[in-house]
DNA sequence: TTGTATGCGTTATCAA
DNA sequence: TTGATAACGCATACAA
């Protein structure tokens, strides 16, 4: 049986409130009084147990972190980003590994769970206008991503549209006109795919080249496999396309396979340029050129504002979006290798 | 304020007892008691206080799950592919983010945070032999990985040693003879990487080939990049090594970027073999021959030998190694590809 | 500087 | 079938 604070009052001739007094740091205590309450401590093994103390006060020292899905490399990177800065530890919890699930996102937002963390880091995929209400939840939340436009809460986003925008201009600048974009999601309007759609067609139309719904390519999920699907759609339509604008970088490395399965040549027969910047882009062949959503300071604002929220900063909600860059790779330019990863 | 149990024994006219029988399935209850509890419960939107319950019955209905590096896709993979068959959720901690320190270890086996979960899945990097009695912890525990060869602890492991032989019996196969092994660990004993260089190492003797240890590259950490610097290190040597089996794929991807970018054809010049069958092998390009460990069935079998442990399972300490498999692709056989991905 | 007593919200014991 | 009440382990007002 684990040792409790009364084991450990009764051992060291203290009471309770003592020990608790010594556990939390306060400070105005007898140094003779620490030393023994301490060698009580260390003698029985004694350790807070986090439950009774999280009844107590109401706090757990814990973020909840929800995000679609964890096999997804920008998933997997951002909540390894995110831990690393936060210095409570972090509850990563699956979100929606159906695809989005309407009564997931509920069920997350307010299932008794929310009981054992403090705030929580979300990434919804299932929610969008009309949703705001949802939000509106007794406990500090950050949103990542832009679904929701209006929400009473944090939000941590992307320039989508900019950097879509960018990403096109840039293909656009290398001479390619027929440019396929891979990852739509048709009929919606808010959320990562319309935003960065958005940003292309832009992009198509600042340089007056008219868009072709031949070389949209439609993927719900954003994974290498549905990325080669949506590719093998393209070609098969018979749309010839000389450049493809994948929405996220699994989307952009399965339609890479797909277009070097059917011999043709990436980058000299299509360019490639996807989004998001993971690491296994880097080693691709050719390395993946691509956009960094400054994924880090993603991370590290998000967990910043929560910690700010918990300890009861007030205020409006805050709109952050970091800075984006693109990567060049051999994706789109021949020779142009990125390999050196971040250690 | 959120609703407590009394808030909902006060509306429906009841008390807490019947109010908490309602709440977890008791069945000797009046139907009429159970709704009038059940119209109080949806009045007052009541949830039950999951850390309150978790003080009184000493159970949380959650498993933790320490990994290494949730940016590795294989333990990614894992967490995603070991979340979705446990029914209670999973509390995903980083363990070792800086690659293995003893005392990280300490911490997640010993650390208050285990009043938390019901149980712990850990695939330790840092300990090994003599480490055996910080094993012995009041809590279910199920290993991953075969640091510890004598643990009182249940282990899931994969056959590291035989399939590690099987890859290189194929390369053998193939006509290959001076196959370089990527990811060594020198000095170390067990673990994966000692086991896997035995595999390696038994399958050459077989074969009557000489081991050359300039073959062998050495990388602390199996990431994309380390594989790659292993890689430049084995050729910079001089060592024209006609094939490489690397220890994991991430390694297998990172040394086939450097192949690739020395003017290297894989397979042609140099074949490659990876393990772990991470889901980025199926479309990089080439795409990656691997061993399958069985992931999945790591997973499942991690999470029902806990389930068991949790509910009082005694019994001698599990050993469980599932089957493995090599898939092919054409980063051995030219032509060879393997682009259908798991839905 | 330290001790006593109370309550956080739930489950379990026992009685009714 | 239901109710009164005592824990679970800790933090804190209030006293000393």
């Amino acid at each position: 049986m684990a040792a409790t604070m009364q084991d450990v009052a009764r051992r060291a001739g203290v009471s309770v409130k003592t020990v608790s007094n010594v556990v939390n740091g306060y400070p105005h205590i007898r140094p003779a009084t620490r030393d023994r309450v301490l060698a009580a401590i260390a003698d029985l093994d004694y350790q807070i147990n986090l439950t009774a103390r999280n009844l107590r006060t109401g706090r757990t020292g814990i973020i909840g972190l929800a995000v679609p899905e964890l096999s997804l490399p920008y998933f997997a990177e951002l909540a390894y980003s995110g831990i690393q800065p936060a210095e409570s530890e972090v509850l990563t919890g699956i979100s929606e590994p159906l695809g989005g699930r309407w009564g997931r996102a509920v069920e997350i937002l307010t299932g008794s769970r929310r009981h054992l963390t403090d705030g929580l880091i979300y990434s919804p995929l299932a929610l969008g206008p009309g949703d705001e209400r949802l939000l509106d939840v007794p406990y500090p939340l950050v949103l990542l991503g832009e679904r929701i436009f209006h929400g009473p809460v944090d939000h941590v986003t992307m320039r989508n549209t900019d950097a879509a925008r960018a990403a096109t201009e840039y293909l656009l600048g290398l001479g390619r006109r027929r440019i396929a974009a891979v990852g739509v999601h048709p009929g919606e309007e808010v959320g990562s795919a319309a935003l960065r759609l958005d940003g292309y067609r832009a992009a198509l139309d600042a340089a007056g080249v008219r868009p072709d719904p031949a070389l949209e390519g439609e993927a719900g999920l954003w994974h290498r496999r549905t990325g080669a699907e949506a590719m093998a759609e393209v070609l098969d339509r018979g749309a010839r396309p000389d450049a493809v604008f994948a929405f996220n970088d699994a989307l952009a490395l399965g339609a890479m396979h797909e277009l070097q399965v059917r011999g043709l040549r990436v980058p000299e027969d299509v360019a490639v340029v996807g989004f998001d910047a993971i690491d296994e882009g880097r080693y691709s062949n050719p390395t993946l050129t691509t956009v960094d959503p400054g994924r880090e300071e993603i991370a590290r604002t998000a967990v910043r504002l929560l910690h700010g929220r918990t300890r009861g900063a007030a205020g409006e909600p805050q709109r952050v979006a970091p800075p984006f860059g693109i990567l060049v790779g051999g994706s789109t330019e021949p020779g142009r290798e990125r390999s050196a990863s971040k250690p």
